[in-house]
DNA sequence: GGGTAGATACATA
DNA sequence: TTCCATATGTATCTACCC
């Protein structure tokens, strides 16, 4: 694929970014987090020479028990759709294949097709800037139905292949098939071609897959032959290691943009760098996190499905809506919104048959600085006017301000009814982190 | 000193 | 003309209570 220049995308960006108030924002990030680097990088260098090798000793036997009970007789599998939203947009207008096209708008892109891709513009991106990269670049408003009807089928294909599959988001599963391959003979490879051919005759989108002994190594895999390819890891100690030394550490899902600066800054770009220092982050983390560092490097990820929510449980943790709107300071108005979110967040929650008793405020100022105040009450509510209340008691105590968005969030369940039988709640599959049993790792 | 709540940060799609 | 979203979950730090 033919592309344009990284260095001019990266300077179009900045030249339309640098006077916002939203880039003011991400500077003053970076502060915070060139502060925490180097709090970090200070306690490294107070560590005695004996600290370090007792960590290192330390970390050692979990590298070994890791290593010891790695399981690589299984074989999963990631699918990842391309370009899933526009791909869903272009079968109902196939005009718009040999066009630049983003799902979104000017606010802001979900995905741009592959020819938008040329031009630079990517999901997440401002529509503003990716015109500016793309003068004629189409924009197409998101139908989540459309979306969800293609997913659907998708899902079907997959129940094939694995009927307790893992549904990370609409666009995105991991399916353990090895019961799959033993009975039918066939390698995981040969299984992701035949569920890729049956999901492009089915929806005619395309999709990706990483083929591995593991969740976690499926899913770095998938996304390494994109689009409408595979890649194949063996379950084999060598090949895995291999695959992972050479791995930089951003493609670990759990390692975000902070962690990755973060670890950058104490050494480690890659897996194998990781590994080398792992004395040093177990004496600068916290175990979750070098756990979850250690274990990443080393491959080692889930190798069975997690466990289903159990019926009569409440699967989900909290439940949210925000709104993003132009500046607003004017009291009544901030008000009023609030109230239309609390509405439209209890209508959410009669669907679930939800009840909560927590109730976080989120708050967005002009200048793009986030503030969340919550409450927790002695008794669950639901209705619309319950959570307005507490929501317009928690806003007046922070006026006056100027907003750009308000959020609510409802969490501390209490179920009144059970489930529909059968279904899985979308507790886990929503989100789909992805990295292997242990939990996301924050920085340091 | 452990549990709970609140605030904030980070990550993912 | 438009000028950086939304929904969800997890981790960590701090404060407070018993």
């Amino acid at each position: 694929m033919q592309s344009v220049d990284a260095a001019k995308v990266k300077q179009v960006v900045f030249e339309l970014s640098k006077d916002s108030a939203h880039f003011k924002n991400e500077e003053r990030k970076q502060v915070q987090t060139a502060a925490r680097i180097k709090k970090l990088q200070e306690q490294r260098a107070k560590l005695t020479a004996a600290e370090l090798a007792l960590h290192t000793r330390a970390m050692d036997a979990k590298v070994a028990a890791l290593r010891a009970s790695a399981d690589l007789t299984r074989t999963w599998l990631c699918v990842d759709m391309d370009a899933f939203f526009a791909a869903c947009e272009e079968l109902d207008n196939p005009t718009l294949k040999s066009k630049p096209m983003a799902v979104g708008g000017i606010g802001m892109c979900c995905t741009a097709n592959y020819e938008a891709r040329k031009y630079g513009v990517r999901s997440a991106m401002p529509g503003f800037i990716a015109r500016k990269l793309c003068p004629e670049l189409v924009f197409v408003k998101p139908c989540f139905e459309k979306y969800s009807r293609v997913s659907a089928a998708t899902r079907e294909v997959f129940a094939c292949y694995d009927p307790d599959f893992e549904a990370c988001s609409l666009d995105e599963a991991c399916l353990d098939v090895t019961d799959y391959c033993t009975e039918h003979g066939v390698t995981g490879g040969q299984v992701a071609e035949e569920l890729r051919a049956r999901v492009r005759e089915r929806t005619r989108v395309t999709c990706s897959c990483g083929v591995a002994p593991n969740r976690l190594l499926a899913k770095i895999a998938s996304d390494m032959n994109k689009p409408d390819g595979q890649i194949v890891l063996p379950g084999d100690a060598d090949a895995v290691a291999a695959f992972m030394a050479r791995l930089p550490i951003r493609k670990v899902p759990g390692i975000g943009k902070v962690t990755e600066q973060t670890l950058r800054a104490l050494g480690a770009g890659t897996c194998s760098d990781l590994l080398a220092l792992r004395g040093v982050l177990a004496a600068l983390c916290s175990t979750i996190s070098s756990d979850f560092f250690i274990a990443a490097a080393l491959g080692v990820g889930r190798t069975c499905h997690s466990e289903m929510v159990r019926e009569g449980e409440v699967g989900r943790k909290g439940i949210s809506m925000e709104r993003t709107f132009r500046p607003v300071s004017d009291r009544a108005e901030l008000e009023a919104k609030c109230g239309e979110l609390a509405e439209a967040l209890a209508e959410d929650m009669a669907r679930e048959s939800l009840r909560g008793r927590t109730i976080t405020l989120k708050l967005k100022t002009s200048n793009f600085e986030v503030r969340t105040r919550a409450v927790t009450l002695g008794h669950y509510i639901s209705a619309g006017a319950d959570i307005c209340a507490e929501a317009l008691r928690l806003l007046r105590m922070e006026l006056p301000l100027e907003l750009r968005l308000m959020g609510i969030r409802m969490s501390s369940f209490f179920q009144v009814t059970s489930p529909p039988p059968g279904q899985k709640t979308l507790s886990g599959f929503l989100q789909g982190s992805g990295n292997g049993g242990s939990r996301s790792p924050p920085g340091c």
